[in-house]
RNA sequence: GUGGAUGUAGCUCAAUGGUAGAGCCCCGGCUUGUGAUGCCGGUGGUUGUGGGUUCGAGUCCCAUCAUCCACCCCA
């Protein structure tokens, strides 16, 4: 006896009925991007280790802890895309696009990220990405929302909010932190751990810490939409003019940090209360400082990422084709003649099963247990005459036609 | 990486430390070519895995693995 293996830890299948629902989503991805004059890019699953240490910064937990890194037999040290926004970037560059115009793209696929499963949070999850290239303008970054917005609005999600803030630029960031550092800093006692070590590591972080007793010091803490420069100012507030405009809700969440160090300026996240801890469904933002960081011309972007799992969690069960027909065949002597029947009707545009012969009660048990509108009986009468005996499963009716008309009833009845 | 909960048939669950069961599902049958309800029968388990305590462990103890939930972090 030997042992069954099982899927790696966090690393889950995708069953027909979770299919189901990825493919609800990401149809509806296609449809909306598409409006908004965006392409689908593929890129690659693995990539440099160096990319994500440069693009998203080594202090990151994703970089530091949370990578599927080894080195190849050829001696590159590679790793999985633990998320989409550096490959695209690489990608980008590498094409030599950046005498192009802005570039729209989107992307979906699975990203890899070596962390504790739990509810919404796996080793290996899909993210339906957005990235747009070269545009600087609170326009653009009005429309990006509204994108996102208009994609979960079309999976019709209820109960998801919009939040958002401004992580402001290298003009006034530093400022700001350094003010919020000193605040936290003279309530340190008070402060969690946690908290403790995120003052010198990642400050912002604090903002949004969990603990109570953590919250209750930062009522008064300094916030970073309270400290913008006037070039961020005036981009913020064109930014929330285009979402009333646009009649968008929003929340402005001062709390929102980003983990990954590219992100400046507008920040966004959009959360539900249904998914426990993990709420974030789709989160994104600017990061006008990447391109050049990664050995390109100065090129502003924005993007967001949004994860496929969780927001299948927030679909009902989408119901599967059902064939239109299936074949029982009766008797070895119409074994082959079934089988021509049944790929007849195929060629015909029905979706046909065969219920692989055996007594006539078994096959159909089969096509009851398949939810079939019809059952065709093939017996050698049937064969000899070259009809079918055509059975509707919910009346229980049963009429002998011939096949072409049997084609044309099939479809009919079930319209697709 | 840290903490908590849970692992018994394909699924949902039973079984005072004393022979592992039920329901559903699945397979076959209830005369010859007709399904959903009915009746009869059947397959299926080294109780997650490995140790230990005991005359005896599904049950108690330890370890390990997996799943779930939370922390951390993030989509």
């Amino acid at each position: 006896m030997s042992e069954q293996f099982r899927s790696i830890r966090g690393i889950h299948d995708g069953l027909p009925a979770d299919v189901r629902r990825w493919r609800y989503i990401e149809d509806a991805a296609q449809r909306v991007f598409a409006r908004y004059g965006f392409s689908e890019v593929r890129l690659p699953v693995l990539e440099p280790t160096g990319l994500f240490i440069r693009s998203i910064g080594s202090d990151t937990d994703i970089v530091s802890k949370e990578m599927y890194r080894f080195e190849d037999q050829g001696g590159d040290d590679i790793c999985l895309r633990p998320e989409g926004t550096a490959g695209s970037v690489r990608a980008y560059l590498q094409a030599g696009l950046t005498r192009s115009g802005s570039q729209r793209w989107f992307y979906i696929g699975p990203m890899f990220r070596r962390e504790r499963p739990q509810k919404g949070r796996l080793r290996q999850f899909q993210q339906i990405g957005a990235e747009w290239f070269g545009v600087s303008g609170p326009v653009e970054d009005v429309e990006a929302l509204a994108m996102a917005h208009a994609f979960l609005n079309e999976l019709g999600i209820a109960d998801l909010s919009l939040e958002i803030n401004s992580l402001g630029c290298p003009a006034c960031r530093p400022a700001y932190r350094e003010k919020l550092v000193a605040y936290l800093q003279a309530r340190r006692q008070s402060l969690c751990d946690t908290c403790n070590t995120r003052i010198e590591k990642n400050p912002l972080r604090v903002l949004d810490c969990k603990v109570e007793s953590c919250q209750a010091q930062l009522t008064d803490a300094p916030e970073m939409v309270s400290h913008l420069c006037s070039d961020c100012q005036t981009h913020f507030d064109a930014l929330i003019a285009g979402l009333e405009a646009l009649k968008i809700p929003y929340r402005i969440n001062p709390r929102i940090v980003r983990g990954l160090d590219y992100y400046n300026r507008t920040a966004f996240e959009i959360v539900t209360g249904k998914l426990g801890a993990q709420g974030t469904v789709l989160a994104g933002g600017r990061y006008d400082g990447l391109i050049e960081e990664q050995g390109g011309p100065s090129t502003p972007a924005i993007g967001f990422a949004a994860g496929l799992e969780r927001l299948a969690m927030l679909l009902p069960d989408i119901p599967g084709v059902q064939p239109d027909v299936a074949i029982v065949a009766i008797g070895e002597s119409v074994r082959v003649y079934a089988l021509k029947i049944a790929n007849q009707l195929r060629r015909g545009g029905c979706r046909v099963i065969h219920c692989g012969g055996g007594s006539a009660k078994r096959q159909f048990k089969l096509a009851d247990r398949e939810q079939v509108r019809f059952v065709a009986v093939v017996g050698e009468d049937e064969m000899k005459s070259e009809m079918l005996r055509l059975k509707d499963m919910q009346s229980g009716e049963q009429t002998d036609i011939p096949v072409q008309d049997a084609i044309v009833c099939c479809k009919r009845m079930t319209p697709s």
